[in-house]
DNA sequence: TTGAAAGCGCTAACAG
DNA sequence: CTGTTAGCGCTTTCAA
């Protein structure tokens, strides 16, 4: 392995000429910058980043902790921070906590032992005042979820408000018997969007009836078991907001398989905008979450505290929107 | 920052001692062991990795280069893979290549430098003599795709018999006009998956009609466009297998906007059993690839591989297994 | 604009 | 079983 010595010896200039030339290179003159670069070239001469980043004690490397890399929305976000990262020459570690608090107090001795040089969260389920400590000392940003309390860099959507709107898009069809499929209520965003759900209903003057309120956890299973049992009720309700995607689709599966049409007899709003939303049949209405955005603007912060910025830790509340398509029966109703 | 030698000071002994206790515990006297343990625990000494990274020129890193992380039989791979690293140690760099060359290049560059210790493709487009001489020098394992003439580890599932069984279980259930939505052709996978679908056609004596086959590129919308060009002709197939299962959700809908059900008027067999293929309404009758597995596979192979046993250095191919739901029209057969 | 020199913190011969 | 010693290859003062 050819080294930095061996390029100064053959440039007859000293090793801190090469380490100028890779690093400051306008700082060491033109005629000896080429001389060098040429006898880089020629011995094919690859820096030793392992000896440069324990010199300068960092990285290029930043963390991602996702709770299940297999969620799309958790894989569109990474996606997004890939991208964002890519650009500056960061590179992105996985760390996958498989939801286990654990794993994330072990991936957080990473970048405590400064293995990376900064960390995003897509979930924090660790203590509040470990990660308190940690933000106060080390770049770190949280997206898709956020904490009360502490003011840790936040990228979100306002769950809240993102509720309401999909309660209400179903109360203009006409609906007042509107049930909510939740996410795990251990969960601040299923405790947001359901909070919005209420909101709309109390706005609009409707009851909130909570036998129409059930908690899932995000899978299609969940959706399908839950809304069986809505359907099961002597007034079953006419419409349901359901907190993802994914559990929509189970909706619409026990709708049909009760004889009922979506969104004929059951109207149907999902959350999320995966790509499943848009290929289902029928396809759902949904809140579509700047997924990849939340991961580019994540980064784009974290970057920032990186280098030494701490004007950006802030909380960020990114826009979401409605998106219309045929499992709320909208668009038939415009059509005719 | 508290480092080894303050540790070996407070404890009198060598910083030797100390290194041992960290990393070969058993050749150092449990007295003295437990004696320095105590002043790690005491002073909270964490050792510099980046520090030991470069002293061994090692990383307990791998690279995982992906053409796209929103893919979900990717993202599948890749939760196999990180599941194995994380039980021995390794950690798992992402490398998002878009589908570029170039990329794929540049990373090759990051394992060339020995920022990673091996490296998992789930692609390779890059020429292969490139990465023939790479491959004889460094851990490499290719996974979800493969190679002809260079003897690269690789762990597959056999796509032509794939294919081959696909269309066998159409044509047992009675089709005889079958048509089949390729991947994009210039991947080796597509090809081989069309290789077993003419396979089983002329092994049953049914004419292969190129009309019939339309090549796709792994999106639903393609999926629908092909499917609808198909719908268009003056003899339409009965039957479709489609290289994957989101184009076949594609066919799906084409077929239902043309006012046929499925199956009855068409059946549907898609490839890859993703979640998507449980969870459409009809449910999608799939060929399984063993997603997990391979990633997991690959894994383990690279890691015979960093320490340095090479006798792995060969192809792997993984079972996989037709999964029978309702599009293809075999349920309903069998419970008449 | 360049060079000399001093490490960064750890590991691994080697010797005892 | 433990200590001494000599770096790994790079960056960064400081001085010239």
């Amino acid at each position: 392995m050819v080294k930095m010595s061996d390029v100064a010896e053959k440039a007859n200039v000293s090793k801190a000429t090469v380490s100028r030339v890779l690093r400051n290179p306008e700082t060491v003159k033109k005629t000896t910058r080429d001389k060098v670069l040429a006898i880089i070239e020629q011995l094919n001469y690859q820096p030793n980043i392992l000896a440069r980043h324990f010199r300068r004690s960092e990285t290029n490397t930043i963390l991602v902790v996702i709770p299940n890399i297999l969620n799309t929305v958790f894989s569109h976000i990474l996606g997004g921070i890939e991208h964002e990262a890519g650009k500056h020459g960061y590179r992105v570690l996985l760390a996958n906590t498989n939801r286990q608090v654990e794993k994330e107090y072990e991936f957080l001795d990473h970048l405590k032992q400064r293995q990376v040089d900064g960390m995003i969260l897509l979930s924090a389920r660790m203590d509040k005042s470990v990660l308190y400590d940690v933000m106060k000392q080390y770049p770190v940003v949280l997206t898709a979820d956020y904490l009360e309390g502490i003011p840790i860099p936040t990228v979100t959507i306002d769950n809240v408000s993102s509720g309401r709107t999909a309660t209400e898009h179903l109360i203009k069809l006409g609906h007042s018997r509107i049930a909510h499929i939740t996410g795990p209520l251990h969960l601040l965003v299923s405790q947001d969007r359901l909070k919005g759900y209420r909101q709309a209903l109390l706005q609009n003057d409707l009851d909130v009836d909570n036998i129409l309120i059930q908690e899932g956890d995000f899978t299609h299973e969940s959706g399908y078991n839950q809304m069986t049992k809505l359907l099961a009720l002597e007034h079953p309700p006419t419409a349901v907001f359901s907190a993802n995607d994914e559990m929509a689709t189970g909706i619409i599966k026990a709708a049909k398989d009760h004889g009922l049409s979506v969104p004929e007899d059951l109207a149907v709003v999902g959350f999320d905008n995966v790509k499943l939303s848009a290929i289902y049949d029928p396809g759902i209405t949904t809140i579509a979450q700047p997924m990849f955005e939340m991961g580019n603007k994540a980064m784009e912060i974290l970057l920032h505290q990186i280098n030494g910025d701490d004007s950006c830790k802030k909380q960020y509340v990114l826009q979401n929107e409605l998106v219309i398509r045929e499992s709320c029966g909208a668009k038939r109703k415009n059509n005719s």
